[in-house]
DNA sequence: GACAGTTGTGCAACCGCTTGCATTAATTGC
DNA sequence: GCAATTAATGCAAGCGGTTGCACAACTGTC
């Protein structure tokens, strides 16, 4: 059917181990045969199967990225800036999807684990003890998450959560409420503790509402519960849930930011073409993609490294947030950034 | 370092063909012998290396799924009904991104090609020639594309492209601009022709404008045309481009649908986020998704079947849509169709 | 109690490729 | 001019599995 390297070595007259090196050692290969060799090569067709040779080098070049939804825009920005960096180095990525479920997560990257290099586990779902026995079975990065002894690139969502509330308690909200996001997720407890800390430090009340499935309707059916609550300001856990959201606020008749102030998190595009515009925590997903591909192509051999690397989140204030009933600081951010401005 | 077949043999007293056998044909052994071989496998954490069997029967159960960009809305929801459906055959799907660039997706095909038990190409760029060649070395299905001899589904734009612009031309438009999609694509070109047959027998002159990158931006770039070119409608290669547009007519002045009406193709979830809520084509990327896994499956080992599988479109209207300048059809679909309704 | 069937397991070749070692021919040093 | 390198290639084992075939050891039949 396919043509191998037998093929190629018998119209060639060598030996296969002769093809094999003018592809993989071509050095070692006298140049007038290699490149016998390379024309029959070509002109039967052959491509080495790369799954043949990691068999014995136990190399794929392959990785594998997992992410919890595909459809939710947040990630896409990250895949592609893995897979930019991927090639960079001769990789190709496979991304697969696991529907918010961690049983799944588990499924997928056991069955990647023999045919990727290593597994880039982006906002996994499952227990830590889960991550920690995979990790023994395959090379992993998480990103989104600290384990010891597993490499991670995290986003500094807790000081973005601490900023987005400086923001609120600052334009005088005192009921805020938090939108939390999926059980299971490292982030969504991050946000929530630093949410609460920063939120006591400001005088305000934190009304926690979750958790909840990170998307549009998710935070579209709790909108009656943040107006119930008497929040005048929310802060989401991800962008998706702010504008849905939105929707529902605007569906029950109350204003934003007029009534209701709305903070979302991630900066995913669609942020910027709502009405009103989303005011947002910018991650640095790219960044964040781009890291968890390198760290893989360092880490990858040594199990249980403490690597971790930290990236930094950005308040961008757009039109969803607006003045409190409480007093507002006199260095309100709203008056001191412009619109739609970028402020750490 | 990883624990194989021969491990659980040494560890169950059996030959290692017997270990094979538990797994891939227990009714050949002894149950008592299989429960013995499964204990010592789960108590030494064996996972049978999917790349090595599939070395020699030839089947990966894996599927490659290869997209233009998966940051496109339009995609997510393919992937993840082929995803689900694959599933049900036990096949795991493996998502790679392209970046609209033809060489890059030649590129893909060929690493992801002995990995994988056949490809999904969806909404390909590259040539109709490529495509053939490619099909030679590992079974392929497209998706959004017809060529002889090939699998494919394909869904029913140049229908969509129809009804949209009847709709148009009901609405009383009489200068209608087309926003052409990227060059290479099949959609591209029968949305053209479609609409090209349909706004000269409805009496109105088509512009088309393009191609352009199917994102926001390249909707965006082409506000200016369209407004200096004097049309009163538009019909958008994709909802992203439309929603691009709609960003440029408004910050160039005009009115969405006051002075130019906008329709979208794809439906995707943020055309019914945005203000004005977008008048689109709604294509059915969901079975597609699932139809293509399906005749993968079916056609996988029969090279060259002309199998085809066709999906309907349907006109979602909006609100992007509205009266134009000429005299508009009795039978106003705009007035026959209650908002967001659906009609075919 | 000999015979034909079953049933369960082992043997060994093989999937497509890599790689350490042996072999041979060509080159170099002195 | 001969030993010692060096360069180019072949040989064969092996990566982690599967599978056709042979071989026992049972089972049941007459």
């Amino acid at each position: 059917m396919a043509v191998t390297i037998r093929d190629v070595a018998r119209a060639s007259g060598v030996h296969i181990s002769t093809v094999s090196r003018t592809f993989s050692a071509p050095h070692l290969v006298n140049p007038n045969t290699r490149s016998r060799v390379l024309a029959h090569a070509e002109q039967l067709g052959y491509r080495p199967n790369r799954a043949a040779r990691a068999l014995i080098t136990g190399r794929t070049y392959n990785i594998g990225l997992i992410v919890a939804d595909i459809a939710n825009p947040f990630f896409p920005p990250l895949i592609k800036a893995a897979e930019s960096q991927a090639r960079k180095h001769d990789h190709h990525i496979f991304v697969a999807d696991t529907n918010e479920d961690p049983a799944l997560e588990e499924e997928v990257v056991r069955a990647l684990a023999k045919q990727v290099d290593g597994v880039l586990l982006v906002s996994p779902r499952m227990s830590n003890a889960l991550i920690e026995q995979l990790s023994r079975e395959v090379p992993l990065v998480v990103v989104n998450r600290q384990i010891a002894g597993i490499p991670a690139v995290v986003m500094d969502v807790a000081r973005g959560a601490r900023t987005a509330i400086e923001h609120l308690t600052a334009l005088g909200h005192r009921r805020v409420a938090l939108l939390g996001g999926p059980r299971g997720s490292w982030t969504s407890r991050e946000i929530r503790r630093s949410a609460s800390t920063t939120a006591r430090a400001g005088g305000a009340e934190l009304i926690i509402i979750g958790p909840n499935p990170p998307t549009e309707v998710g935070g579209l059916t709790v909108a009656e519960d943040v107006l119930r609550a008497g929040a005048t300001a929310v802060l989401a856990y991800n962008d998706l849930m702010a504008i849905g959201l939105i929707e529902g606020l605007l569906a029950a008749g109350a204003r934003v930011p007029t009534d209701v102030s709305v903070v979302g998190i991630d900066d995913i595009m669609l942020s910027r073409l709502t009405r009103p515009k989303l005011t947002t925590v910018a991650t640095p997903t790219a960044a964040a993609g781009r890291a968890a591909v390198d760290m893989l192509l360092a880490h990858g051999d040594d199990r249980r490294t403490n690597a971790h690397i930290h990236l930094q989140t950005e308040l961008v204030i757009r039109d969803s947030t607006g003045r409190g009933p409480g007093p507002h600081s006199p260095a309100d951010p709203g008056d001191a950034i412009a619109h739609g401005g970028v402020a750490s």
